[in-house]
DNA sequence: AATTACTCCAACCGCTATTAC
DNA sequence: AGTAATAGCGGTTGGAGTAAT
């Protein structure tokens, strides 16, 4: 039971857990009365053995109105993951963007579904990406020390359609799960910086070739100096 | 039917930022 | 300007419910 879950320490002492039905009247009463602000105020006048941090949380998260319950939508499951992409953990302000969401329902909602579903995209998408290059290398014909400009980076994404690899392993891979790939992305993000004529993109194979190329972006700056972006690490050895 | 493992979500905790005095 | 109180945020935990064995 949940009054039985919900921890008391004596008859004056804080409660903690789960918040029993005429807690939520008693608080809602409160908050209609005085506002939802002043929440230390709130729990002492109220007399609920509750912080007026635990009773402003139960507010924002459970009992104010327009709250939303049930399923996250398709629609809201898409906001969710383009607005993580693009702030990171930012709960809050992720919740500012779908009404009737609280940050605590988006964090749960990351945890719970999203994380392990882009994880096992990713894997997915990493075993894809490993045959592609497996491909571009061999047809290179060598794995030693291959350069290539942009165009043959776009090739290496054209030969991520539908094909046999040299290996006969078979792979099917979109532009748009290429770009969305958070390796990518990284490498995407550096792009504006950089013009296309002025990029060389260099892929290192060691002895052992495929398993282990290093990729790094090298231009030229308006001065002559040349330069190295060789902090961006592997772009594909990131297991 | 009993037990264990797993999932999901409400609530807590610790920290930082903002506001009031 | 300094300090205390309050609000806000993100990470973590605990427990209820459910599935698997």
């Amino acid at each position: 039971m949940a009054c039985q879950a919900a921890a008391t320490q004596g008859d004056n002492k804080l409660r903690k857990g789960t918040w029993l039905e005429e807690e939520d009247e008693q608080l809602v009463t409160f908050v209609t009365l005085f506002g939802d602000r002043k929440w230390d105020f709130i729990a002492t006048a109220s007399g609920l053995k509750r912080t007026g941090k635990s009773c402003r949380l139960r507010w924002l998260n459970y009992l104010r109105p327009n709250l939303k319950r049930g399923q996250i939508s398709a629609e809201e499951e898409k906001i969710i993951i383009q607005l993580h992409e693009l702030w990171g953990n930012k709960w809050a302000k992720i919740a500012r963007r779908l009404p009737g969401r609280t940050d605590n329902d988006i964090k749960n909602y990351w945890r719970t579904h999203l994380k392990k579903k882009l994880q096992a995209q990713e894997e997915n998408f990493q075993c894809k990406v490993n045959i592609a290059k497996q491909d571009f290398l061999y047809q290179k014909g060598d794995t030693n020390s291959l350069n290539c400009n942009m165009g043959d980076y776009k090739s290496v994404e054209d030969k991520v359609g539908t094909k046999e690899s040299p290996l006969g392993q078979h792979y099917e891979l979109s532009s748009s799960t290429y770009l969305n790939s958070p390796y990518e992305t990284r490498l995407y993000d550096w792009m504006p910086e950089l013009s296309g004529d002025q990029t060389e993109m260099k892929i290192h194979g060691d002895s052992g070739g495929l398993d282990s190329c290093f990729c790094y972006l090298k231009w030229n700056s308006e001065d002559g100096d040349t330069s190295i972006l060789d902090s961006l690490g592997s772009l594909w050895d990131m297991n």
